[in-house]
DNA sequence: ACTTGTCAACGAAATATTTCGTATTTTAGT
DNA sequence: ACTAAAATACGAAATATTTCGTTGACAAGT
């Protein structure tokens, strides 16, 4: 039984796949005028990564129509959840605490936000 | 008057300033055979790496003896926050909140722990 | 002085990532 | 049928990153 493996995504399909999450699936020209927002690219060069992306496994494309669609192939959460280990083991020495004080500590944090996390430990803890 | 702007360092780059952080300044054969542990690397890769990271003011070294000794430049802290900042808007919409939540709700994270991120929790309220 | 081991410097190969030009296909309008 | 617009495919250049071999300098012990 082998697993697919899907890589971690660079930087540049990072970017691509926030807007594949936001905005659910997409044909290339959406993505890339999303994209041209945020930093001018041409268009071919959002086909092709996209097309590396399918390779990869990171999207899956509908090709039943002449304009392709595109979507995430792994849901928001688990990328987060791959990207936030990785970063955990390499700048945080694996610590998931320093992690979670240092993202509270940073970044201002609404009070609505604080209660939500509140919410979230007494749940972590009542397990 | 210019700002020299420390670039983000890359995967790479990024493990040998976790050791530096850890183990404060290090010769190159140290990190070499710290970070052979977690990934057997040949020596003047190490080496190679450090001098680069060097150039780019990542870390700064000492060259006064013969054998060099190289420390990180930047403050953990203020790595992890460009690090975190940066994963925030790539792959959270720029939101903490989301992070925050993902890196309690995905890691087992000790009592202990979630005692210091609540009074974490406290302080920041309490401004 | 000679040998051995350690080190920095350097260049270059190998690989990965990003960008874009060109060719071809398809669709829609005239 | 013809043309123009829009799309994919492909290849390759440009750039960034990683790895390592070779060389020459230095240092310690003999």
């Amino acid at each position: 039984m082998v697993k697919p493996k899907i890589p971690k995504p660079t930087e540049s399909e990072l970017a691509i796949l926030g807007i594949l999450w936001e905005k659910g699936p997409c044909t290339v020209r959406q993505v890339n005028e999303t994209l041209s927002k945020q930093q001018p690219t041409g268009y071919t060069t959002t086909l092709k990564l996209m097309q590396i992306m399918a390779e990869k496994g990171l999207v899956v494309r509908d090709q039943s129509q002449r304009t392709h669609v595109y979507q995430a192939h792994l849901p928001e959460e688990q990328t987060q959840n791959q990207l936030l280990g990785d970063l955990m083991d390499k700048a945080f020495g694996g610590s998931a605490e320093k992690l979670v004080l240092r993202a509270l500590s940073a970044k201002k944090i609404s009070a609505g936000e604080l209660a939500k996390i509140k919410q979230m430990l007494t749940e972590i803890e009542g397990k």
